[in-house]
This record gives C-alpha cells, sequence and structure tokens, in this order.
DNA sequence: TCTTCGCGCATTGTCGACAATATGCTTGAC
DNA sequence: GTCAAGCATATTGTCGACAATGCGCGAAGA
C-alpha cells in the first residue's frame, strides 16, 4: 500500500512527478544511501530523462526534506541523525495524539469495525510468531495511518503521510528495525482503539501519545545500546 | 521580521529561491489573489526570468500548499475554505501545544527574560490602544514564533514556520483582520510565558491549547457572522 | 436556435545547449 | 616537503526552442 495523503493514480501525467515518487521511494528503501551526492546528470541519464523534470523532483524532495540542497554546489541525500529522529517521535506525538481525539469524535462506525478487523489480523501474525513481518510489512505503520486518515482533517494527514511516515520508513530500512516491542505495541494499539469505540477522544488522544512516547523511549534505548556497541 | 525556520540571507543564490520567497510574499498578502490562475509565460516576463527556475518555484509553492497544480492544465493560488483554517487551528493547537512544553522544559533563562520583554512591549500597546496594530504587525504571530523557536525541536519550528504561519498570515490579509480579541489573547499569552518561565510544561502546553483553541472559536463565530451577513 | 464536431491557438511539459560557479589537480615557490 | 596559486574539469544554474496537451471559437447540422 503506498502511504500517501491522496491516492495517486498509478501512472501520473508527468515525468517529474513520476520521478519524484521514484526517487522518493529508492530514497526511502535505501536504495540511493544517505549522504550520498545526487548528481543531475547521472540521474537523468539514468532515468533516461532530461535535467528539467529531475530539477523539479528535486525542489519537492527538498520540500519533503528527503534531500538537502545547497546553492551551486549539489544536493545530498539527508542522514537522520539520532537527535532528528527523536524530533520525529515528538511531533508524531502531538499530531497523531490529536489525530486520535478528532478520530474518536468522527470516524464512521463502519471505519472503526474495519478498524478493529486490522487490528484482528495483526494479533493473529503476533500469535503465530510472524511478526517479524508485522514491522516489515509496515502493519504499524498502516495502523496509524487508518488513525490519521480517520481523523478528517486532509492537511494533517498530508503532513503526517507526506513527510513524517516518510522518513519513519527511512529510518526504518536504514537500520534493520528487529523491534521486540511488536506485543505491547499490538496492546497499546488495541487500547487506542478500544477508546475511539468508545468514541472518549480525550482517552484516545492520551493513549496515543503514551504509545508513541513509549515508541521514542524503546528507539532511544536501541541507539544507545548502539552507541555502546561501537 | 521574515517569518522563516532558518534566516535566509537577503539574496539567495539561484533565482528559484528569490522567485520562491517573492511569489511566496505576493500570494500571502494578497497581491496575487486567491483563486487566480498562474500563467508561466506572463510571471516569467514580469519578472524578467526564464520559465525553468519559475516552474522549480512554482513546485516549492505547491509543496507549501500555496498552489495547486493540475497536470496539464495550471497551477491556480489556493483559496483557503472555512474548513481548511480550522484544520490549520487545530494543527496549530496540537503542534504549538508540543513547542510550549519543550519551551518550558528547554529554553534558555535569557530567553525568557526575553520573552518576557516582548510581552511588556505588547502589554504597552494594548494599554495604548494600538491594538490594531498588534494582530497588524503580525505581533500575535511573533509571540508564538518565538515559542516554537524555543522549543529546540528544529523540524517542528520548519513545520510551523515555512507552511503554517505562512497560510494563517494569508487568511490574516484576505479577511482583515479586525478581531476584539487583543486583550484576552495578551492575557492567555502571559500566562503561558508564566508557565515556560515556572518551567512548569504540562501546564504551558495546556494553557497554549487553550489559547489557539480560543482563537479558532473566536474565528469559527466570525466566520458564521460573515455567512449570516451575507 | 441550440448542439456538436473540428480546427487553431495558447499554455504546459520537455529537451538540449550555454554560462557561471565550485572542486581538484598540477605546478611553482618558499 | 609543504603550502599556495592558477588552471582544467565537472557540475549546477539558466535560457530559448520544440513537442504535446488542453481550451475556446467558429462552423455545420439537426
Amino acid at each position: 500500500m503506498a502511504i500517501t495523503a491522496e491516492a495517486l493514480p498509478e501512472t501520473t501525467a508527468t515525468i517529474a512527478d513520476r520521478i519524484f515518487d521514484k526517487l522518493r521511494q529508492a530514497i526511502v528503501e535505501g536504495e540511493i544511501p544517505p549522504g550520498s551526492k545526487i548528481s543531475e546528470p547521472v540521474l537523468a541519464a539514468r532515468f533516461g530523462i532530461s535535467r528539467g523534470p529531475l530539477r523539479e523532483a528535486m525542489r519537492r524532495l527538498e520540500s519533503s526534506s528527503l534531500v538537502e540542497r545547497k546553492p551551486n554546489i549539489g544536493a545530498r541525500v539527508i542522514t537522520l541523525t539520532s537527535a532528528q529522529l527523536l524530533e520525529i517521535y515528538v511531533i508524531r506525538e502531538a499530531l497523531e495524539g490529536m489525530a486520535a481525539r478528532l478520530a474518536a469524535e468522527q470516524m464512521s462506525d463502519a471505519a472503526i469495525a474495519d478498524l478493529k478487523r486490522l487490528l484482528t489480523q495483526h494479533r493473529k501474525d503476533v500469535a503465530q510468531e510472524e511478526w517479524q513481518a508485522y514491522f516489515q510489512k509496515e502493519g504499524d505503520l498502516d495502523f496509524h495511518f487508518r488513525i490519521v486518515q480517520g481523523s478528517g482533517n486532509r492537511r494533517l494527514a498530508t503532513i503526517l503521510c507526506n513527510d513524517l511516515y516518510h522518513l519513519a520508513r527511512m529510518y526504518r530500512c536504514q537500520f534493520g528495525m528487529k523491534s521486540d516491542r511488536a506485543r505491547d505495541a499490538l496492546k497499546e494499539h488495541e487500547l487506542v482503539v478500544d477508546a475511539i469505540a468508545e468514541r472518549d477522544g480525550e482517552l484516545a488522544e492520551w493513549l496515543m501519545r503514551r504509545h508513541i512516547r513509549a515508541s521514542r523511549k524503546a528507539t532511544e534505548r536501541r541507539l544507545a545500546a548502539m552507541r555502546e556497541s561501537l
């Protein structure tokens, strides 16, 4: 499933838009490694296009903060520092907390039932010890994605899905996400959904914020361990 | 004062970047009215540049959601609907609430003292019945700007300052902001700063969220009144 | 008179080439 | 041997021109 706010058609009209999607995917999945310099001529040749559309795509990648550009020097793929990663968690805590509150107030009963079905599937995956696939297949992001969509706030969804989720996914691809938090995370997801089903917005926000805070702290510990073993 | 995350030098290196700033300002201040179609040839001629840099600037404006683009058709300046405006308030409530919490935890004593001085100036302005200049001169946004900077979260600052504040300012320029909420807003600002000075992050977040929620409700009332008188 | 088809025009999308700036390598001097 | 200056090269920034798509006007038919 493509994680974007507006479901974009498979083949967008302009080359620049297609290249933007391809480049974003390549960067997020690590095919173009972080910190590597992006040469316009070689990329244009590699995709068989001219530099014009490529530059337009680069400007959009710059706005998404996936590449850093310095005038007259060039563009490099960003390297997520530990501090920046934690910054993203803080922002997600604020935004997704609000999203959970709104979802509790505005989500349709059908959508909530659908969300419960998703969690049931996740529960089965975890029970069958297949939870390595849980995080790998973006099951976690899928849950958060639905909550954000359920908030009904399109701009909120755009900020999270067009920028922050891609950055989070980039981090996951960078360090092979072998979290042992799947069981805890699933439990926390269930609590959030219960609160949404109860239409308790305040509780839903509180639970979602605690959930993301817990994820952040787990990541913090993992980063500290990595620094330790270095 | 330019409201941007990174203080950009007066004359940026590339034409595309300069045009981006100029166009953003023109759009935000209403010089290019909302909904108007943007013709690449005429704009390029007006600025005396080629279409290449202009298109790159347009791509960035598109990412900032100041213009809407349809492939093979063209770009139009966005028209902020009432619903979209309220969506922005909700996002600001979440993000700036978090920013206030972080500011209470991380802002330096010197910065807090500076912030208090700013409020003293605002208090004098309001007392002298010059508060029409308060909102007009972006005094309100200036306060919020400093809190966000004080959070120490650069990405949070980028989201708010590069996108949301410009949209808020665009709305203010669109409908000539004649709010009678200046006194209440100032009082709420003081409470937030007090909480930050006390290093009470939780209270600072709560007060900031209540402040932005009050602003949103005032805007809601104003929008309803406008619809009524139509 | 209203609708519809088709043509022409304007605008957008794309491309290749030129100019300007930064990088690195070589060469010379100390 | 090391540092600095200058040049060569490659890359970025910008431009003008061509191709493709969408829009509007006019003409023809019902």
